[in-house]
RNA sequence: GCCCGGGUGGCGGAAUGGGCAGACGCAAGGGACUUAAAAUCCCUUGGGGUGCAAACCCCGUGAGAGUUCGAGUCUCUCCCCGGGCACCA
């Protein structure tokens, strides 16, 4: 009863997915109507940068496992909002604009025409009717919006502070473009440090509740964990060292505990303390070493195992705890940025201190006797210094009346003694920093501030919105150190919008990370021009239900999202403070085992193997090659097994009979099973083993591992199933089967299949009999047995009764419809 | 240095509320079809051994110890690879 028309038509990836690419514009299959929808699903991706190498393997292998998830949730009833958009300021793109020397505005476009086209042909469930791009000014007005609310906030501020400077590239770098001290663009070339005023915003406040939220968010763990490290919080305590001049230094210690044992102290070269209180005698010495220290850019002064070093600065302290007078150094191990600048210095305890003490001879102190047992972290160099001793596990000693309590116990007694006196108070710190959200740069979104000289720092008002970037025919940076938009006289000389008097505009642009920071809240509103994001649409749709991406961006975006969400949310413009409900981290992909890089020349190119096996082969094999959470290792021998699959399933697509109804109740059974299995898989991201479990199915279709004939022409009970579990993985191939099988609408228009728990259950199944641990045989028994006769069953077979012999059985071990185990 | 993740056949990888190690796929070898090749189909494939054979035995999840009737899975020590942080007091 084969038609002409399915007979011998073999499958052919590039006219069926050009067919569908078509058809579902048409018939415009992947817009959702985000107002009538009824059970809203947001399926988020990480939207690219638009290089102009164009897409890269690892963007398809996010956007796939992602748009797997989106049509998955569909299947299962969900309306899926699927958005897209291109991340296309910041100084990647600027930095490539330069090289071919073509200006961004002209470049950046052609980069995103580029990749929208790459986009469509991987067949992703995109809404393109909700496209945005970062530098349309439609966009970056409400980028700027953001600054304003943060400013009126209090939350954007603008303060002093050192920035890389590459003499070579003339400008400033981000800490992450300096390796090793040397500019990442040019290794030959030390960077050196600037002091520069900037926009920051005080993403610090936020800390707790970031470190907080942490734990009640659906997150990936490994995402999750770098983020707690990068906010990094320390528990202890501040202390106040009395001077001689009668002011205090204040330290941050996470061992309060120990402070019987700060024999000295330092401070950064820089904190402010050391120019008042050093000794006209120690003043050439500091100096110098201030001086050396600055020369050094910041990247270089932490770059760790570095020798240590300081000077004395003739000052004196007071030990709150001892009233000794201690002497005040300054060190370049101690940073400026971190807790109050200064150190208590307890050598004895603190690794740090201890080679400072032992190289300037500054006096060791023994305040923490090692419980008996525990190791020390290094010996005693010599009879008359004590051991260096960082752990908690031991008891106090040279502490006065502290002297035989734990550390545990000495911590809260001694933080809460000192308060008692003035010195001190429980203290939290974090290592997270401030964002520096200004760069000296031009192609990004001005800052929308006004200096005038009469009122000051002045918001641009929001009806002013957007500063729009004004066209500018040389937008090279130079050794000024001021942005290039500081060369466009017209644009940034504007009259102040309080007084009216001549102003000038901030001519720095903001953070490429601040565009990201903020898109998943535009997409479902890019029709409204008057508002950033609609109340009752976010309402709808937001917080995203699912967001799929790198770890790359665990810590930057990421971070930086949640900040501006809680920002936005305690401003009273988003009723939630976390922007993405669930986040998941996939893995990265290698080449043959080895990182893709150009140099090695093994980048896969994503279009070359679409054209030449397809899109939904392709898709496949990238979810089939490894644990989507992991990664994994691709390898070209590999593709042929996902094509030769979709052609097995194509061929019982085309023989398939609706006519016959066939007992075949071995494939039943195991339709189920994999119906339960490829379900509980896609819910975890377990694309492999789900794709593998369809594999499976398959062979038993064609008749592998059943005695069972079910094929050739298999019935459509048994493949409709089937094909819309393939759906999410290979969306064209599936359209063309289930059309094939007789269907007017879409796949993505039927429903998930439900697995029948009776019909999925195996009414025989096979025990494992061991003896003492190893197995010795197995036996085929009715499901649900009982152990007594399951052991006589063990010990009926040969095998197993001639390890038994005639010992007596000491006990027996029964795991029901698994094995038995005899011991004796 | 600190914090994570991971070491399983020739290869990618399955299997962790402890219970048949190697699912699924690739590659390889043998066979069928073909004038031939490709494609397709069938069989074999962790290592070693006993047996004419049906079968059976031993070893095996980075190394070593431990817990357990039973360990790839749990505990301890160590080695290697990948990632993050890195003088954070």
């Amino acid at each position: 009863m084969r038609s002409e028309s399915s007979t011998g038509r073999r499958y052919d990836p590039e006219a069926v997915e050009g067919k569908w690419r078509q058809r579902w514009e048409e018939r415009r299959t992947n817009r959702t109507d985000l107002r009538t929808a009824d059970r809203p699903y947001y399926n988020l991706m990480m939207f690219p940068y638009p290089s102009a190498e164009g897409l890269h393997v690892g963007n398809v292998f996010a956007f796939v496992g992602s748009d797997v998830h989106g049509r998955f949730r569909r299947l299962q009833g969900w309306k899926v909002f699927e958005p897209i958009g291109f991340d296309a300021f910041g100084i990647h793109s600027e930095n490539y604009a330069l090289k071919v020397d073509t200006h961004p505005a002209e470049l950046i476009p052609k980069n995103i025409d580029r990749f929208r086209e790459q986009l469509q042909r991987i067949g992703l469930m995109l809404d393109w009717g909700h496209e945005l791009r970062t530098i349309d000014p439609e966009y970056y007005a409400w980028t700027q919006w953001i600054f304003l609310q943060l400013y009126k906030a209090g939350l954007a501020v603008r303060k002093e502070a050192p920035v890389n400077w590459c003499p070579e590239c003339k400008t400033v770098l981000a800490n992450e473009q300096v390796i090793d001290g040397m500019c990442e663009r040019h290794p030959d070339t030390a960077v050196s440090q600037r002091f520069l005023a900037q926009w920051f915003f005080r993403i610090t406040e936020f800390a707790e509740r970031l470190l907080e939220n942490l734990r009640i968010i659906d997150w990936s763990d490994s995402t999750r964990l770098m983020q707690t490290n990068w906010i990094g919080e320390s528990e202890g305590a501040e202390l106040a060292f009395p001077t001689e001049s009668g002011s205090d230094i204040r330290v941050f210690t996470t061992r309060p505990d120990t402070v019987f044992g700060a024999t000295y102290m330092v401070a950064a070269p820089e904190h402010p303390v050391v120019d008042q209180l050093t000794t006209p005698e120690q003043r050439p010495l500091v100096e110098e070493y201030r001086r050396r220290t600055s020369a050094m850019d910041l990247v270089s002064r932490r770059v760790g195992e570095k020798e240590k070093t300081g000077v004395f600065t003739g000052a004196f302290c007071v030990n709150p705890a001892t009233s000794e007078r201690i002497p005040l150094w300054i060190a370049d191990y101690v940073l400026m940025e971190y807790g109050t600048g200064a150190i208590m210095a307890v050598p004895a305890h603190d690794a740090r201190d201890y080679e400072f003490a032992r190289k300037f001879g500054l006096e060791i102190r023994q305040v923490v006797k090692p419980a008996a047992g525990v190791e020390v972290d290094a010996p005693a160099p010599s009879p008359d210094l004590p051991p260096l001793f960082t752990g908690w596990d031991g008891t106090m000693v040279n502490s006065g009346e502290f002297d035989g309590m734990t550390c545990a116990d000495a911590v809260g007694a001694i933080t809460d003694w000192l308060a008692t006196k003035g010195a001190g108070m429980r203290q939290t710190q974090y290592r997270l920093h401030d964002w520096c959200i200004s760069r000296q740069r031009y192609w990004g979104p001005p800052i929308p501030i006004i200096y005038c000289d009469a009122c000051g720092i002045v918001p641009v008002p929001e009806a002013d919105l957007p500063v729009v970037l004004p066209p500018l025919e040389d937008f090279r940076p130079d050794e000024s150190g001021v942005s290039p938009l500081a060369r466009a006289e017209d644009w940034y000389r504007v009259p102040c919008p309080v007084c009216g008097s001549t102003a000038r505009r901030e001519t720095d642009v903001s953070d490429t990370f601040l565009d990201s920071a903020w898109y998943f809240l535009r997409y479902p509103s890019t029709e409204f021009a008057d508002r950033p994001f609609d109340p009752a649409l976010t309402s709808k749709w937001l917080p995203v239900d699912s967001y799929i991406g790198g770890n790359e961006h665990a810590v930057l975006h990421l971070m930086y999202s949640r900040f501006i969400t809680m920002a936005l949310h305690d401003l009273g413009h988003l009723e939630f403070e976390e922007p993405f409900t669930r986040f998941r981290a996939h893995g990265m992909i290698v080449k043959d085992g080895a990182k893709m890089s150009k140099s090695r020349g093994n980048v896969v190119i994503p279009d070359e193997y679409i054209a030449k096996w397809g899109a939904d082969t392709f898709r496949m094999y990238l979810m089939f090659l490894g644990p989507y959470q992991e990664g994994g290792d691709f390898r070209d021998e590999g593709i042929s097994g996902i094509r030769r699959f979709l052609d097995k399933v194509w061929g019982l697509a085309s023989t398939a009979r609706r006519d016959v109804e066939k007992e075949s109740p071995d494939a039943t059974r195991t339709l189920h099973q994999t119906i339960r299995g490829v379900t509980e898989d896609l819910e975890h991201l377990g694309y492999n083993t789900a794709i593998a479990k369809l594999m499976t199915y398959v062979n038993v279709l064609r008749g592998k591992g059943s005695d069972e004939d079910v094929g050739p022409e298999v019935g459509a009970e048994l493949l409709e199933p089937l094909v819309i579990m393939l759906a999410p993985l290979a969306p064209h191939f599936a359209e063309e089967c289930w059309e094939q099988l007789g269907h007017e609408t879409s796949v993505f228009d039927a429903r998930w299949p439900a697995y029948d728990e009776e019909l999925a259950r195996e009414d025989q199944v096979e025990l494992v009999i061991q003896v003492n641990g190893k197995v010795r045989g197995r036996v085929t028994v009715p499901a649900g047995i009982e152990e007594q006769s399951a052991v006589e069953r063990a010990l009926a077979e040969d095998g197993v009764r001639r390890f038994v012999d005639a010992k007596p059985i000491k006990k027996t071990v029964y795991v029901p419809d698994k094995l038995v185990n005899l011991v004796i």
